[in-house]
DNA sequence: CCGTATTTGTTCGTATGTATT
DNA sequence: AAATACATACGAACAAATACG
């Protein structure tokens, strides 16, 4: 077995063993180095094995930290929401119900790779329709400095991909998506137009440009009742 | 710009220029790195990041090889639940609750194309359980036609790629994936470890062999508050 | 079939850049 | 402003798998 895979295997069994629990900062890699008497290469091919699997995150200058999230699942790498919305013929709509800029928080700058020169983000929520029947609730996040003139357009058509073409941004993908199921908050329920305690599908994502930069970062909650997501069929 | 990445992007157009038709060797590591004016280990950087794109791979001895897939075999269609849980760290179980064959309902029958000379199926019902903890309930069928001896070796195997192995298929892959939220029922939340009215994420799901013929029907309930589906980033 | 040269994979060493604290 | 910590790049050597005469 390779030196690298058996650190990556130690850390591994660490982490799970809770003795570093999520969120937790690792041991320099320096430190973990000498520690498990290899060279500071080696250490990092281990870290970027963890990495792949997604258990932790590095962030220069800062350190390696444990992640913290459940079980993941990877499924494939396209989704299309509007496509895939089982609802056929269906007319969408949107409705706007906040638009400002501000700061971004720790997850979105996480998402957008923003540096703290840039903090300001768009923020966009909204509720969409088919057939004037709620279908869900959604939260995106814009960088703002890409993206100056970005709320006019928002404001003045009605499609993310049309403000983001007149924002100059001709083509966008979907990098990744996290699905998990959840209860509806109160709020959530009313503006869906749910009973209280009704399941919603809540996907979080990352839209990104050719050349992989992100320029969205979306959450969004699905009436589970409403609505079923497809993954493959492109 | 880091240097690995302009020469990946040299590499990338070379390729998809042609230059470097679908199959074809690349030069050496050694002849590349002089050629690009760089170390042998940023050249490997690149290739690295080439390699993660899907574009080429890479044998120990050989060289590296450009990858023939362009848009039909796009990356993140093996879904394999044991491998997923591996590579995310965890040890991946499977409690039976259930397997028997019989004739397939409607459902069965539209998934996996039979028709009514064939109509039998075998049926696996099982829990998933991630190092202990139950994250999935699963209800599989499969074509008992073409996979006569399929339960003696669901019986042997812990995984369902394995017995089908054992069963004379290589390699499959999924077609299509359906999914929904819903409120568990008391018998799921029950299995599941949940409390009742806890939202679950159920995945209807299709795998084909590399002929496209339906190999596996299966329908997943996953604990909502314990797993996260991810699409992309594989 | 064997031995050898070739080619990628792994490891150690060292230096410098850059973001964070 | 300084120290810390991860990121990138160059250099050297050996291991492991492959290809070839």
């Amino acid at each position: 077995m390779r030196v690298w895979e058996s650190i990556a295997e130690a850390l591994r069994d660490a982490i799970q063993s809770g003795h570093y629990p999520a969120g937790a900062k690792l041991p320099t890699e320096t430190e973990l180095a000498t520690r498990f008497g290899v060279n500071r290469h080696t250490l990092r091919r281990a870290i970027a094995g963890l990495r792949e699997e997604g258990l932790v995150y590095s962030r220069r200058g800062a350190g390696v930290f444990v992640q913290h999230r459940p079980t993941e699942y990877p499924l494939g790498k396209r989704v299309r929401f509007n496509r895939n919305l089982l609802a056929a013929g269906q007319t969408p709509t949107r409705k706007l119900l906040l638009m400002e800029t501000r700061n971004a928080d720790r997850a979105e700058r996480d998402a957008l790779q923003l540096d703290h020169s840039t903090p300001r983000v768009h923020a966009l929520e909204g509720l969409s329709l088919a057939d004037g029947e709620p279908i869900a609730l959604f939260r995106s996040v814009f960088p703002a400095q890409r993206f100056p003139a970005l709320p006019g357009h928002l404001a003045k058509h009605h499609s993310v991909t049309e403000a983001l073409r007149a924002s100059g941004l001709n083509d966008y993908v979907r990098d990744s998506t996290r699905l998990t199921a959840k209860i509806a908050s109160p709020t959530q329920a009313s503006h869906l137009q749910l009973n209280a305690g009704a399941p919603i599908l809540r996907a979080v994502s990352v839209n990104v440009d050719l050349d992989g930069n992100p320029v969205e970062y979306g959450r969004t909650w699905f009436a589970g009742e409403r609505v079923s997501l497809v993954v493959g069929e492109d």
